[in-house]
DNA sequence: CTGGGGATGTACT
DNA sequence: GTACATCCCCAGG
C-alpha cells in the first residue's frame, strides 16, 4: 500500500443506496469500469445472497465482434438493444449463465459482462446452491458460478435493475482497479485486443491472472 | 501448480 | 452441423 500511494481505499459512509437507471445510461467503458467495487443483489424466495463486483468487461456492439450484438437484433440479444438498466442473461456451453448490465442508450447494443463476485451477504445460501465451504474461493470467481451462487438464470431475462428483486448497490470507493484484454474472446481479431476488462487488484475472487 | 478434455443446450450459419 | 463471453475433474510434474 505504501508501494502504491495512489490505490489505498476510501472509506466513506455505509448507507446502502440502490442504484439509479442514470447509472447505466452513460458510455459503456465508464459503466464496467464503475461496476467494480458496486454490490450485485438477487432477493428470491430464499433469500438474499449479494457480492461485490471485482471484474467485469465491456462490450460494444455491434461494431465490437467479440459482442454477440454484433449478429444484430435477434431474439437472443434483444434485450441488449433496449433501455439501459436491464439484465442481459444468455446460457454459454450448454449449462452455465452468465449476467450482463444493459448500459448507454436505447437501440445502442452495448452491455458489461460480469466475472466475479466476492460474497458479501447470503453466504451460507450460495455455498448451498454451489456445493461448497463458504469459504470457497470458487464460490464466485467466474461469470457462470456467480450466477449459480445467487441463482441468476435464464427468468432473469430482461429483468429491470431499478425493481427490487435483481439491482446494484452502491458502495465504498474500490481498491486500485487492473485493466486488461477480455477473457475467451480470440475469435474476435483484432477486438480481442481492446483492453476492456476491468478488475480490483490483488483480489481473491478475481477469475484469472490479469494478463490472460 | 498447470494443461487437457468432456459435459451440455441454444442460436444461427 | 458448428461455435460458443464456462466449469469441473483428473493426470502429471
Amino acid at each position: 500500500m505504501a508501494r502504491n500511494p495512489g490505490c489505498t481505499k476510501q472509506i466513506l459512509n455505509e448507507s446502502a443506496i440502490k442504484l439509479p437507471r442514470s447509472f447505466y445510461s452513460r458510455p459503456v467503458l465508464i459503466v464496467a469500469r464503475e461496476s467494480i467495487g458496486k454490490i450485485l443483489v438477487h432477493r428470491t424466495p430464499e433469500g438474499e445472497a449479494a457480492g461485490r463486483i471485482v471484474e467485469a468487461e465491456a462490450y460494444r456492439g455491434p461494431l465490437d465482434l467479440a459482442a454477440h450484438s454484433s449478429r444484430g437484433l435477434t431474439r437472443r440479444t434483444a434485450a441488449m438493444f433496449g433501455p439501459p438498466g436491464h439484465a442481459y442473461v444468455y446460457l454459454v456451453y450448454g449449462l452455465s449463465w452468465c449476467i450482463n448490465l444493459v448500459v448507454a442508450s436505447e437501440g445502442e447494443p452495448h452491455a458489461v459482462l460480469i466475472r466475479a463476485l466476492e460474497p458479501v451477504r447470503g453466504l451460507d445460501l450460495m455455498a448451498r446452491r454451489r456445493g461448497l465451504p463458504a469459504t470457497a474461493r470458487n464460490l464466485t470467481n467466474g461469470p457462470g458460478k456467480l450466477t449459480q451462487a445467487l441463482a441468476i438464470t435464464g427468468a432473469d431475462y430482461g429483468r429491470d435493475l431499478c425493481g427490487d428483486e435483481l439491482f446494484l448497490e452502491d458502495s465504498n470507493p474500490p481498491g486500485c482497479i487492473g485493466r486488461s484484454k477480455r477473457i475467451n474472446v480470440a475469435y474476435a481479431g483484432k477486438w480481442a485486443d481492446k483492453p476492456w476488462r476491468f478488475y480490483e487488484r490483488g483480489n481473491r475472487y478475481v477469475s484469472v491472472k490479469p494478463w490472460d
